[in-house]
DNA sequence: AAATCGGGCAACCGCGCGCAG
DNA sequence: CCTGCGCGCGGTTGCCCGATT
């Protein structure tokens, strides 16, 4: 049997919230609090919407302290920096980013931030020059484009050349922090003895099927999810890797589970590593030793130094 | 001035997780 | 252990509005 829908759908009302409505929500929520979601509707005012739209325009328009102007050069390097530490798990994400909702980061990340990723040559999924990853996938015969347009915003490029001010992507700090950071997730060092007091590491590499590994420069591909898994469960106390970017799970005893084509379950089970590592430790906590490493977020705040001005 | 296009954003949907009975 | 329920999350949709033709 299917779950029953969370409300009757036919007497929901649906689309755009009216200043009716956010009164009456709000009224309600000022005096009573949240939670019991379910039974808002009904008690602030016979509210015809279902109660889990009630929670998501309370979080996402109506909570206090939400900030509803536009996102700050601060705010868009850290979600830039963040994203490629955590990917797009938006609710860590804007946790960090104190009055805005996962949803205002998402929307501008798929709106703004990934575009301008792109335009610099910068794949926004995996924060690596797309160049690279067209190399290591070794399917495409790379063509620099003319002048090396994908470098700067398209508004610099149209029926110019770029400035000559403008740094190339990977002169910023921005491109050193992540090409950093990589190197802890792929760097692959089978001959490092195990340490009682070495951190564990998580690498992404012990995901891979061997073709992936292969594509990322001869990453071993034999480590088992199982092993990263324990050393997760059994090391929560070591809270930081390198550089203060926490990873786990070293080569030792390795051994592939679920064959090297399974590209797939590989992905999934590193994520449901990181997942179980996060419930192991604060990853707020973690992050926030992320951010205050100079190595990743560098502390600069100015625009320039990422090279982010358009 | 009208039609079309595209970007931005609010809201919806479906799924997974945790908890209580 | 199973089931129902509430909640939170990420992905997606669809509307609105400004820009362009």
């Amino acid at each position: 049997m299917g779950r029953p829908p969370c409300c009757d759908k036919a007497n929901v009302k649906k689309g755009p919230w009216t200043p009716e409505e956010d009164a009456k929500l709000l009224a309600y929520t000022s005096t009573h609090g949240t939670g019991n979601w379910t039974s808002v509707p009904q008690r602030a005012g016979r509210l015809k919407r279902c109660g889990k739209s009630c929670r998501l325009r309370y979080t996402n328009y109506l909570r206090p302290n939400l900030k509803h102007e536009n996102f700050t050069q601060e705010e868009e390097e850290l979600i830039v920096t963040l994203h490629a530490m955590l990917g797009s798990r938006w609710s860590l994400i804007a946790n960090q980013l104190p009055g805005r909702t996962d949803n205002d980061v998402k929307n501008y990340w798929n709106t703004k931030l990934s575009k301008k990723l792109r335009q610099r040559g910068i794949d926004p999924m995996t924060h690596r020059p797309i160049a690279d990853l067209m190399q290591s996938i070794g399917t495409l015969a790379i063509r620099p484009p003319p002048a090396a347009a994908s470098y700067f915003p398209a508004s610099q490029v149209a029926g110019a050349a770029p400035p000559p001010s403008l740094p190339a992507f990977h002169d910023t700090p921005y491109f050193s922090a992540l090409k950093q950071q990589q190197q802890v997730i792929t760097h692959v060092d089978a001959d490092a003895p195990a340490s009682p007091d070495q951190h564990h590491q998580l690498k992404w590499s012990d995901f891979l099927t061997d073709v992936d590994a292969a594509a990322l420069g001869g990453g071993h591909a034999d480590a088992s999810q199982a092993a990263a898994l324990g050393q997760c469960q059994e090391g929560s106390a070591a809270a930081t890797g390198v550089g203060g970017v926490r990873a786990f799970g070293d080569d030792e005893g390795a051994s592939s589970i679920g064959g090297a084509d399974d590209g797939a379950g590989a992905a999934s089970a590193f994520i449901d590593a990181i997942l179980d590592c996060d419930k192991e430790m604060g990853v707020d906590q973690l992050i926030a030793e992320m951010l205050a490493d100079p190595a990743y977020y560098g502390g600069s705040s100015s625009s320039s130094d990422m090279g982010w001005d358009c």
